[in-house]
DNA sequence: GAATGTGAAATCTTTCACAGCC
DNA sequence: GGCTGTGAAAGATTTCACATTC
């Protein structure tokens, strides 16, 4: 029974799964911390420091089972299951989102999309028909749907994530660019490539060298 | 002469510029470290400590000024320039990305596109006409290029991180669901909404309750 | 011999709390 | 009176190092 398992651990998980799912398809079927530290840039120390909040799934002298590590690592993510999800926001993005089979082979399945825009409603994209956000109380209870997508401009982002809370979705995955507000008990993930680019350029850049330095601001 | 400066410092600043920019279309010109932490889900004294690495921005018993404050940070972050980028793979993703404006419009400009299909090379995307991966050398070199954006299957995502690393290339911002290696003076930022959907779901599913508590990993 | 699992130490990050300034 | 900037304290995370197991 893990106690307090801290985020940045969870965070690790999946990406651990996918390069033992990768070691699988190549056939190795024993992985030392040590060498999934170097397919991971991680330290040995920390994998193992990892996996041991939620069990002891190695063997001393061996290492891990890629198989069995990797199940029990999808078993602890919740991932040997499907997971029902709805878009809102069938604009350009909306529809590439629509569109890509990723998630689907992943099992996070898209079974409804919204759009405010009557002109778009009742078309058809990727398979779906198009939803006024009138319906979104509705489906979402009918179609058991339990993570949003939003994908509809900034400007309009917070009014969808409310109204995505209000029929009770306990998890958002947000392509808008805007500071998301939501209650305690909601997991928000942000996909937003700007962001990542601007945190990256500061590297990039080199070491900032304040303009007038020691200074007070002059407004 | 900042000296060193935690690497999650430096991933909040674009999102503390993001609000401010919201701040000043609103005519809101001054703003207090409590007010950003309440539109950041952040304390004020996170907010204060985070700008302290870079030098004294605001004015005691006031705030800070929103405008002045936007343009330092943009400053620190390198973003009162334009940014040349590179698109490696024009598949469905690829193509949406060329289409996609928000990168334009914040100063990252996509000047070139590859694919390694010749079906694909010499057709035009978004504006560009797509190029041969064996050409990727010397457009980098002409056009300036300093990030790459890498939108092939995972696949063959080591191998274009190689090549654009050996074009000399410091910074990548990776869409192809793997794990990226690069040299420590390389900069990757990684969008996988897979891999962010499978963090939430641990969350989603309730606490984990291993299976076999307290007892050894049985192969 | 080899590699895990894990307390303890080291390091990093956040929060506190208050002197100093507007 | 209000709010910043910042050392110091508290808390979280990573790394060490080694007893233990295979």
């Amino acid at each position: 029974m893990p106690n307090e398992i801290p985020e940045v651990v969870i965070l690790r998980l999946p990406l651990y799964a996918r390069v033992l799912a990768q070691l699988e398809s190549q056939g190795i079927d024993v992985v030392s911390s040590q060498m999934l530290g170097d397919l991971l840039q991680a330290t040995p120390a920390q994998i193992r420091k990892d996996l041991s909040y939620f069990g002891r799934f190695g063997k001393q002298g061996r290492g891990y089972n890629v198989h069995y590590l990797q199940q029990e690592l999808r078993q602890i993510l919740g991932l040997n299951r499907t997971w029902i999800m709805a878009l809102v926001g069938v604009g350009q993005l909306g529809s590439a989102i629509l569109s890509y089979g990723g998630f689907q082979r992943q099992g996070f399945q898209i079974v409804a999309a919204f759009d405010a825009d009557p002109a778009r409603t009742g078309t058809t994209v990727g398979g779906l028909v198009i939803q006024s956000v009138a319906e979104l109380q509705e489906t979402v209870r009918t179609r058991g749907i339990e993570i949003g997508i939003v994908a509809v401009p900034a400007a309009h982002g917070q009014e969808v994530v409310d109204a995505l809370v209000a029929c009770g979705i306990k998890g958002i995955l947000n392509y808008a660019p805007f500071q998301v507000r939501v209650p305690r008990n909601v997991w928000v993930r942000d996909i937003d490539p700007v962001v990542a680019l601007q945190s990256m350029t500061y590297h990039l850049k080199g070491v900032y060298a304040p303009p007038r330095a020691m200074s007070v601001a002059v407004e």
